[in-house]
DNA sequence: ACCTGAACACCGTTCAAGT
DNA sequence: ACCTGAACACCGTTCAAGT
């Protein structure tokens, strides 16, 4: 048997490519992940990503599209909690990915992919969050400002260290 | 004359530099600016500015130093305007230095210089913003939690597209 | 369809050598 | 003290070639 014949279906594959470049995106950040570094950590060599994605970007573009979902999947079960510890579970939960948060916001300027998922993923935080207020009897005058000012603090908590204490308030004043 | 005895004085070919690095970051940000193109826009090689920085995070922190110090210098003929008004002529004065922003946060992580500046940084923006609000008013109570959000936000506001409109709004939330 | 080795142009950084 | 040319290891990406 060759060695290059698919020993699993190429989806799996594309999965593991997936696994391995969030791995290291979170741990290394994303210039300092290699593509090298994640084709072996995937079990292939380098140019071997470039079959299942056309560019670095795009492949950070998978890896955060993948972890913002699973992450509104599980949100979802906190619906009837209040607003501010929803949102502190959000920032909680997204905080070790804050790498990631911050290469997309370096790069948007310069990959069209980037600059796209991150307009659709302010789109659809904003809506989320519009919700959550409404459901938390906020007013509807302002909301809009209210509903996106929110966002970029939840995204500033993720990607600036406070304890734990200076989080809460916070996140209490935006939803109070 | 020997061509590589210095034609000015030191401290100005450094300024050069850090003009020359000021613009190209601003304009194709901070990954997407090289050294070399650094260098020939500062009339020099690409080797020299390792005379003048030690490496190219510090040269980064170099440039935001100078717009940061600029920029409070600026701010201070505006003390007695509304603090809203305050925060938006900031926003605006460095929504083009957006990539200098973006650069500085993906890279804290892995720049000891980088990341020590920007826990300077934070601290000042808190001091200045805090005597803000005491100067308009705003009660004790919360104000190191609003001063906090307050920064964040301005940094998400410079970092983020959004019509003039928006950005008032939110704005004037904060201030109120 | 899927994967590789070899090559390309480029990058930040180092260093011995010049004046 | 200030500056350069040449080199180093590395990077993302391409492509002809393999199975």
């Amino acid at each position: 048997m060759p060695r290059n014949r698919r020993p699993q279906d190429p989806e799996a594959k594309r999965e593991e490519i997936l696994d391995a470049a969030t791995e290291l995106f979170t741990r290394l950040g994303y210039e300092g992940t290699s593509l090298k570094a994640i084709a072996t950590s995937a079990g292939v060599t380098a140019n071997t990503i470039y079959w299942y994605f056309p560019d670095k970007d795009t492949l950070l573009v998978g890896v955060v599209d993948r972890l913002l979902m699973a992450a509104l999947t599980d949100l979802s079960a906190l619906e009837d909690e209040p607003l501010a510890e929803q949102l502190l579970w959000v920032v909680q939960r997204l905080r070790d990915n804050h790498q990631l948060v911050t290469a997309v916001h370096a790069r948007a300027d310069t990959s069209p992919p980037i600059d796209a998922w991150h307009r659709r993923f302010h789109d659809l935080a904003d809506a989320v969050l519009k919700e959550g207020f409404r459901q938390a009897g906020a007013p509807e005058s302002g909301l809009d400002a209210r509903t996106h000012m929110a966002v970029l603090v939840v995204e500033g908590l993720i990607t600036h260290t406070h304890d734990g204490d200076r989080t809460r308030a916070i996140l209490d004043l935006l939803a109070s």
